[in-house]
RNA sequence: UGCCCGAUAGUGUAAUGGUAGCACAACAGAUUCUGACUCUGUUUGUCUAGGUUCGAGUCCUAGUCGGGCAGCCA
């Protein structure tokens, strides 16, 4: 029972160790809570980006390590802003990162379930419990939304207890009374004055605007979040979720504490922003006197990624301009990008875990992210060839109606890694990048009169360069030492070069779509106008010899094309006989930066 | 301006009053049928000033710098 030996994270990660995991620790020894129950409490306003994936994983990965539970609640208390479109996307986003991982943890409710009202010690009581794992029936994702009529009755109460008043005041005067602490006009308004504008607000009696319900606190405060904060707002909007049966909707600061109560949720975990709403989060449930253990709030920092734009509203400034494809282009920050761009959901969640949990805002270098990514996709990738940029090579002493098959590795990482065979022949495609006519120094790669290797082939000597009218290079006609193949006389012999190749009869046609990042500067917002860095290259498209095996592609499948880097087939626009290829990151390219430094 | 929060190599993150570690990045080398992976080595750090203590990155005070909040958004 006190036992709080925490089980090591799988993705190669030892125990993640924290401020927040520290305080978690130190209430389940004391015996705090029962059981850890966390959240996970979008709002359904867009897309879950690689931010989320950190809250995500930090909430989530707290329930796995305590044997706990974390929900997945839609934050749904503004109705013009939300949509279903954004419920399914984060829900499926949710699921896909944490499949495998913490699927045991997903906390969500059968089908339509109300909370369970009830009165304990002679107070009233709302419980709404969790199912994980099978359950019978249906199940779907918390909504604060389910909790409209709830947060009424503890609006009704805190006006009972003379905690809350009506107040007439317009929105600019709100604020000005707020900014300058001035007390509203309407805050002597006595309970049952203050009942009954509450129930007509309810009843659609006041236009947008005209009236809200605030918490009576404390006009002096320091803390602007406790000078009569507004808890409820009249909206004649339709809800996502409620319909048309609302027309006041509850604010953030009203909803999120009561919906962490009702869900008996133990640490309610947010960014460093929610800081100084605190008193009010605490405010409110103390005032309510409710029965049941209290959650407490925790703020950490955010994650910003360099070269990546997170907020909300660029990001759909960049969907809505048609800068980028959709929600779910892979140059995207968004999960649903990230995904179909190839990165397997263990590299998402390693980064996620890896960059810590703190209170200090700081800028999270993307080279963190492509390492674990890389790593990630090195152990698990299938090797294939494949030439993006092709040129000929004629190998003059093989006859044309030779096909050699030669055997290839398919991921050297395995302890006992499987082959296959590849096609080799008279003609075949190298990348462009691997000729030079005029070698730069240190280039061991072909080279006219010179010798490379063929991967898994045998080494070839370059005789001849073709050359067209315009003095194009269109062809190179080499001979291969076939006694250099593997278990060949010559099989040892080392050549300086070894570079990739597809057989030309042989070879599929297909678009591979090559992406790099988004954005060339490190913080693309940080002089206000994140347009200009953007990358013109951050997507090209090309037409690519690939080896044939690759016509037998899935989905799930990680490929990696041999010193080119990790691809994965596009899930979106791959059809059969007509492949689509992403890639995902490119491989570590010393040479790219040796020539760069000239 | 008020209130709140933060500060450890280039970047991020450990050290919970007792040897300042780790990862990424960078650089040099080894290895290599992937200029990948792997391996070895190198460079670089406790914001400042006082105080408490045998001992301070850690505790206290002041300052400096950075950030958040001041929506009928979340």
């Amino acid at each position: 029972m006190t036992d709080t030996t925490i089980p090591n994270a799988h993705d190669g990660e030892n125990r993640p160790s924290d401020f927040i995991r520290d305080i978690v620790a130190d209430d389940v020894k004391t015996g705090k809570h029962q059981q850890i129950v966390t959240r996970f409490p979008p709002e359904p306003n867009g897309y879950l980006h690689i931010g989320h994936a950190k809250s995500i994983c930090l909430n989530f990965g707290i329930a796995r390590e305590f044997n706990g539970v974390c929900h997945l609640r839609m934050d749904d208390t503004n109705p013009t802003k939300e949509d279903v479109e954004y419920v399914e996307s984060i829900t499926a986003d949710v699921k896909w990162l944490i499949a495998g991982w913490a699927d045991h943890c997903l906390g969500l409710k059968r089908h339509g379930h109300a909370p369970d009202a009830s009165t304990v010690n002679g107070k009233p009581d709302y419980y709404q419990p969790s199912v994980v794992g099978a359950a019978a029936g249906p199940l779907e994702p918390f909504y604060a939304s389910d909790y409209f009529d709830q947060i009424y009755a503890c609006a009704v109460r805190l006006i009972e207890k003379g905690k809350a008043y009506v107040c007439d005041l317009s929105p600019d005067d709100t604020d000005e009374y707020r900014r300058n602490a001035k007390e509203s006009p309407f805050r002597g308004r006595s309970v049952a004055e203050n009942l009954d504008l509450f129930t007509r607000m309810k009843a659609g009696e006041f236009p947008d605007g005209t009236r809200t319900l605030r918490a009576k606190i404390d006009m002096a405060s320091p803390n602007i979040w406790m000078r009569d904060p507004l808890i409820y707002r009249i909206r004649h909007a339709d809800h996502h979720h409620t319909g048309g049966k609302w027309c006041i909707y509850p604010m953030y600061d009203f909803a999120h504490c009561l919906s962490d109560y009702i869900e008996g949720i133990t640490h309610s975990i947010c960014t460093l922003e929610f800081e100084v709403h605190r008193p009010l989060y605490d405010w409110i449930l103390e005032s309510l006197e409710l029965p049941r253990a209290l959650p407490h709030q925790y703020e950490f920092a955010k994650l910003i990624p360099s070269h990546m734009i997170v907020s909300k509203r660029k990001l759909i400034q960049l969907v809505n301009e048609k800068v980028v494809g959709g929600w779910d282009d892979p140059r995207l920050p968004t999960i649903s990008g990230i995904r179909r761009r190839g990165v397997p959901a263990a590299a998402l969640r390693r980064f996620a875990i890896g960059v810590g949990v703190t209170k200090f805002i700081s800028l999270t270098d993307i080279a963190v992210y492509e390492h674990v990514v890389r790593d990630e996709l090195n152990a698990i990738a299938l090797r294939r060839l494949a030439v993006l940029d092709p040129i000929k090579i004629v190998l003059t002493n093989i006859p044309a109606d030779q096909v050699i098959e030669v055997e290839a590795t398919d991921n050297p990482q395995d302890e006992n890694p499987t082959t296959r065979k590849v096609p080799f022949g008279r003609e075949i495609y190298i990348d462009r990048d691997d000729f030079a006519e005029v070698p730069p120094p240190k280039y061991f790669r072909l080279k006219p009169g010179g010798e490379v290797r063929l991967k898994y082939a045998c080494i070839i000597k370059c005789d001849e360069i073709v050359k067209d009218a315009a003095g194009n290079l269109v062809e190179i006609r080499c001979t291969a030492d076939l006694d250099t193949r593997a278990g060949g006389a010559n099989a040892a012999k080392k050549v300086k070069g070894t570079i990739h190749w597809v057989s030309a009869t042989h070879a599929l046609s297909t678009e591979v779509r090559l992406y790099d990042r988004l954005f060339t500067a490190a913080e693309p917002d940080a002089d206000g106008d994140f347009t200009k860095h953007l990358n013109p290259n951050s997507l090209v498209v090309v037409q690519a010899k690939l080896e044939p095996a690759l016509a037998q592609a899935t989905p799930e499948q990680r490929f990696q094309f041999e010193r080119l880097g990790y691809f994965a087939l596009d899930a979106a626009d791959s059809k059969p006989g007509k492949l689509v290829f992403n890639r995902t990151i490119t491989l570590k390219d010393a040479w790219a930066k040796e020539t760069q430094k000239k």
